[in-house]
DNA sequence: CTTGCATACCTAGATTGTCTTGGTATGCTT
DNA sequence: AAGCATACCAAGACAATCTAGGTATGCAAG
């Protein structure tokens, strides 16, 4: 998806990508090359979104129906493929995103790392 | 590496599975077997450890220097391959820590469920 | 004693998402 | 006219996971 811009390789993450474009659609309409950038700037230049990744991605979620393409003119004045989230695109983000926050709460928990307030199955942990 | 105990699918996370072991390790030293369920059970059974994923990526770790394979008898009297962390795995797993920490903090920054340019884990931002 | 189950290990092959690399094209600016 | 940012795309490599098998043992139940 997203490497993180700090090291060289594919780091975490397989998978986000797709919600995090979904994310990224909700705020704005957007074209692809829009939509890297945008992810970009929200993450605080933490991420890199490659085009190699982004593409199939959009892809993938125009067949699934979650996102609806259009061809537009940007600011910019070029021919650009504007993606909409669909009604089903949001269910999907809405889902998304909680799994993705109760996936990542779990792999913090398993670091011991769980920011307190948590019941955990009585596993207290030293302080 | 660990799919959500309530979805179907591999979901997220790839590359973190080694992350959950190593750190596993760190707190004693275990078989595989054993790395599962532990894993299993800190997650607070959210995470499931599928041993396609489980055996290979210990045989990376090991691979790679990061843990160290002893055959010993378990508890339950059966012949079971206990690894250890080496030094180099645990600065590995300190790494690594830092690096999930740092890109799943970006990945909510963009979902926006985090005040934006916040500066996580000291790495002040510019703004 | 034999059936069944949990423990414990392993691999081959398919799948999937990402990355690498390359390409096309256009609109500005210099 | 050259160079750059914008904007799109695909083929193939790569890496981690999952699927689906397999082996073997200790123990408890019948």
């Amino acid at each position: 998806m997203a490497r993180s811009t700090a090291d060289g390789g594919p780091e975490f993450l397989s998978g986000t990508l797709e919600m995090l474009i979904l994310r990224t659609l909700e705020a704005e309409e957007l074209h692809g090359y829009g939509i890297a950038r945008a992810i970009e700037a929200a993450s605080g230049a933490r991420l890199s979104i490659e085009e190699g990744s982004l593409y199939p991605a959009l892809h993938r979620l125009e067949k699934r129906g979650d996102v609806r393409p259009e061809w537009k003119v940007s600011p910019t004045n070029r021919r650009a493929r504007y993606y909409s989230l669909t009604q089903q695109g949001k269910k999907h983000l809405k889902k998304t995103t909680t799994a993705w926050l109760d996936v990542s709460a779990a792999v913090n928990r398993v670091l011991g790392l769980v920011p307190a307030n948590q019941p955990t199955l009585g596993r207290a942990e030293a302080t």
